[in-house]
DNA sequence: CCAATTGTTATTTA
DNA sequence: ATAAATAACAATTG
């Protein structure tokens, strides 16, 4: 499920326990979600330890401790976070819990397409730095977008807003909106986008970003009950499902099909190849 | 039983 | 050699 604005909202829940002292660490450790990470290391440092803040890039969270402890979380395709109440009982998805005082903070993963990852030192992981600049940074200029997409010319465009080291954040909803935002054919080459289309697009996936980190994560210290709450009818979002829905601005029948290797909805009406 | 799934990466193909 | 396409990962749901 989670993409740039909904990992932000799973890191606002979890924001709950900024402060406060971890004072047991519950896992399942031959799980996938840890591969690549010591779960001995992560239990026997994180016990005691004292979760200080926590900041989201793209698709990552990261969460810091006490004595120099980073805490790094990828929600893969079904993970979710959690607050539960200190007498909560794990589920069965419930792979890793960090159990405070007064609150348990769950992660859960059904696929375990996640990942959990831990480290040490005065400065913040090179996983965590190397991320791509945000979109909604000053580096995410349509110069930087228009190289890139020259570069990979030959894939169909919907394909490249799927690649995190320039799109950072975007996943398959959100790429399928800003494409329908942008009036551009998912099944075009990348290569083949005029200038005018590219600053378009450009515009686009910074709009679409700030309207969902607006809408989804929620605005100051306000987080909406549920995922999804306050996304208007308007946008391709609620529609792009399943066979059957319309183009929120056209009305007619929105078209499904794969591209770039992934379910792709778009509006024939609006989005045209050519 | 078959097909699907909001992500990423390794492997195969062009 | 490079880039694009595909398979694989795991679990559940329709």
């Amino acid at each position: 499920m989670p993409e740039l604005a909904e990992v932000e909202f799973f890191r606002k829940r979890w924001s709950a326990g900024h402060g406060a002292k971890v004072i047991a660490v519950r896992l399942h450790d031959d799980k996938k979600v840890f591969r690549g990470t010591s779960t001995a290391l992560l239990k026997r440092k994180l016990t005691g330890a004292r979760l200080l803040d926590s900041a989201t890039s793209a698709k990552q969270l990261l969460f810091r401790f006490s004595s120099s402890h980073w805490l790094g979380v990828h929600l893969g395709m079904s993970g979710e976070l959690r607050v539960e109440t200190p007498g909560y009982a794990p589920a069965k998805h419930d792979h890793f819990v960090l159990v405070q005082r007064t609150r348990q903070l769950v992660f859960n993963d059904p696929r375990m397409f996640g990942r959990v990852l831990f480290s040490s030192g005065p400065k913040p992981p090179a996983w965590w730095t190397r991320i791509a600049p945000a979109i909604l940074s000053k580096k995410f200029t349509v110069e930087a977008v228009a190289g890139f997409l020259k570069r990979r010319g030959r894939a169909p465009i919907k394909a490249v807003l799927l690649m995190q080291e320039r799109f950072p954040g975007i996943g398959n909803w959100m790429a399928d909106d800003v494409l329908w935002r942008a009036a551009i054919h998912p099944k075009r080459l990348a290569g083949s986008l005029t200038t005018a289309e590219v600053r378009t697009l450009h515009r686009e996936c910074q709009k679409l970003c700030r309207l969902a980190f607006d809408t989804i994560a929620g605005q100051g210290r306000y987080l909406p009950p549920d995922l999804n709450h306050h996304i208007p009818q308007s946008w391709l979002f609620w529609h792009r499902w399943e066979d059957g829905g319309r183009c929120p601005r056209t009305g007619q029948l929105l078209r499904r099909a794969t591209a770039g290797g992934r379910t792709t909805c778009w509006s024939p009406a609006r989005q045209r190849l050519r």
